[in-house]
DNA sequence: CAGTCGATCTGCT
DNA sequence: GCAGATCGACTGA
């Protein structure tokens, strides 16, 4: 049962890690280095690894579309913590979406890992996604990313770099004539409109979710 | 292919 | 009580 992670996280915790570094900056910066990055997930219900292909920045308290906006409670503690770290929450009452915490302890900055490709355990992925026909499904949206992942909430606050994540980055980012940027999905008001491309994605990649534009949601008694 | 809706947790009013 | 960083099923063309 429980009282596995705080356990190996403070053994395995030892040496530094270059790539936790390059996490220390804010999100926007750090966006177009995890394109392309792989986040691993290998516990006993299997091994999965992602390869990152799209990600949405959000900027802490100053910014409205963020969990940080409202200040710290109880499920965003890990978004004010040290980056490194994966924030999971659980949201719509059916769905867990993952971040990768960003910038320094206390800015809440970080970015949601909104789609990839599964590039290690694919059978094991189907087997969690039941319903995709096509395996370019599998990652696509956050919500689809992380059950392929196998990641919730025992998972929020974990340390990306030291079991049972893997995060990797690569040697140098991407080439930026690959890169796209837009404004974010399903994120109203401000920072929801052209104003602000705090979404980042691989240019053509078959795994990046379709986007669909903020809607204000209408109440359906008005005519009723 | 595009539009609509239900599921039901979390934090704020 | 309500809206939300969503997905999957269903409808109609």
């Amino acid at each position: 049962m429980g009282g596995v992670a705080a356990g190996f996280a403070t053994v395995v915790c030892v040496t530094a890690t270059p790539d936790r570094n390059r996490l220390a900056l804010p999100a926007t910066q750090v966006a177009p280095l995890l394109l392309g990055s792989t986040l691993t997930h290998d516990d006993d219900t299997g091994r999965v690894a992602v390869r990152i292909t799209e990600v949405e920045a959000y900027l802490g308290a100053d910014d409205p579309g963020s969990h940080a906006f409202r200040g710290q409670t109880a499920r965003n503690t890990t978004m004010f913590g040290n980056p490194g770290h994966l924030y999971v929450y659980f949201t719509y009452g059916m769905h867990y979406c993952a971040n990768v915490v960003c910038g320094e302890a206390g800015q809440a900055t970080g970015l949601l890992l909104r789609a990839g490709e599964i590039v290690e355990g694919l059978d094991v992925a189907r087997e969690r996604r039941k319903s995709p026909r096509h395996d370019v499904d599998l990652a696509r949206g956050p919500a689809r990313l992380a059950q392929a992942l196998g990641l919730n909430r025992k998972l929020d606050g974990a340390d990306l770099f030291a079991a049972p994540l893997t995060l990797t980055l690569p040697a140098a980012p991407v080439d930026p004539d690959l890169v796209s940027s837009g404004p974010r999905v399903g994120v109203a008001g401000v920072g929801g409109g052209s104003e602000y491309p705090w979404r980042y994605w691989l240019t053509d990649d078959p795994t990046v979710s379709r986007y669909r534009a903020a809607k204000p949601r209408i109440p359906r008694t008005v005519n009723g």
